[in-house]
DNA sequence: AATTGTTAGATTGGATCCAATCGACGGGCA
DNA sequence: TGCCCGTCGATTGGATCCAATCTAACAATT
């Protein structure tokens, strides 16, 4: 059995299979927590015959899979040479980052004024397990909980898919090259927060752009260290 | 032949066959400008096997190109019932309204440095186009063409990719309620390429916005008269 | 020795076939 | 009369098969 197809094997179990209506959507989002969690590396050649026997399907449903993820610019497709998980690079961190300071700031001053004390309650709790949550992986989720739940009152499908998708993006890269992380700035979460509650746009906005430009800035600082 | 062939017979012949390394690509391509262009209407379903036949071939390209298309927001994909041409609604206008006038000023502001005269004259190039133009389809795309003229030195390719993407879906809501259109707002381009000849982000930001917000306006006045 | 042409295996792209699901219609029953 | 349920045609989801293309190794030629 491949490298591959073993990190799969676990990742099949893990996400378990019910609860999708297509064979299509289960690979799809089987893969798509598979390339965000890191368990399949940048650069990894995704098979179509290996993914077929590893979930146990015909090619078909891993093709269409891999077409919407390809959409979505997890995957790179080069005709009759297959798939590829997408690299990490610079250009691709500064471009992710570049996308996120402009949506996530529209996105928090659009469900700023529908956010409720339930939100703030929920968004509290999440920071709570942060702290006590060892796991990188984890982490990462909880850390786009906790910004989701903020932004989720904008009222606007896509906007917020959008947002939601560059966000998982950014956890990749972190995940990636903070390996061993520890601080996912929980400070600024807590001022974050208590901006928000305070219904304080200004503030709110500009603890969300610091935020943002310390992860980019030690995502610079990654890649200066290693030689560009 | 149904209404929906007959459309595609039209297009395929528009679009040309050539340079397209494989049929998926195709098909992807051309039902994109159709949606576009308008020349599918909004909920036009999208039958997989007069798909096939129209573009003479068989379904399963077809079938990966609405998986394609359904990642971009441009097909609503139901398992088991089909895909379908995505509704206009003042939501989506909305949705996209946000997501431009989060991207695009964004887009504007790390390209407006590496702008040179070159840009600016292909940009003026395209305003006299547009003025000489009576065909509304293709002002729309003239539109695109002068906005990302402007927006593609930023240098970040899935910016600016998708800013494209939403640009061109919000020329077609534009189109569609608009229809006989007349103004795009010319005077706003002008003032806009000139306040980025001038290096000025301040106005460029300034008549920017105004230009989104004047759009979304008339969307919103075209949904308030047809009763929400 | 380097380069080019050729050939075999691996892999993807596309076609065809079968199975599963949906929607509409119509008959049975309260 | 009105509602429920089963059947049938249409349509999509998935499997299997064949064709086209790519990659790498090897042979031939200069």
């Amino acid at each position: 059995m491949s490298a591959v197809a073993a990190d799969l094997a676990g990742l099949v179990r893990a996400v378990g299979a019910p609860r999708y209506r297509t064979a299509t959507e289960y690979v799809e989002a089987t893969l798509k927590a598979a390339i965000l969690s890191g368990a399949l590396a940048p650069g990894t050649p995704l098979r179509q015959e290996e993914l077929a026997s590893a979930f146990a399907m015909s090619r078909m449903p891993i093709r269409e899979a891999l077409r919407q993820l390809e959409a979505q610019a997890l995957v790179d497709f080069e005709p009759h040479k297959g798939a590829v998980v997408v690299q990490i690079t610079l250009l691709e961190s500064l471009d992710n980052y570049a996308i996120r300071s402009a949506l996530e700031p529209q996105a928090l001053k659009l469900s700023l004024p529908h956010l409720t004390e339930a939100d703030f309650e929920i968004a509290e709790d999440i920071l709570q397990e942060i702290d006590g949550e060892g796991d990188v992986g984890r982490m990462g989720e909880l850390n786009r909980r906790f910004h989701m739940t903020l932004y989720a009152q904008a009222g606007l499908p896509r906007l917020i898919a959008l947002t939601e998708q560059h966000l998982a993006a950014a956890d990749r890269y972190l995940r990636f090259h903070l390996a061993a992380a520890g601080d996912m700035g929980q400070d600024e979460h807590r001022r974050l927060l208590a901006a928000c509650r305070a219904r304080d746009e200004g503030e709110a906005l500009a603890v969300l752009a610091a935020h943002h430009h310390r992860a980019m800035e030690a995502t610079r600082a990654f890649f200066a260290a290693r030689g560009q």
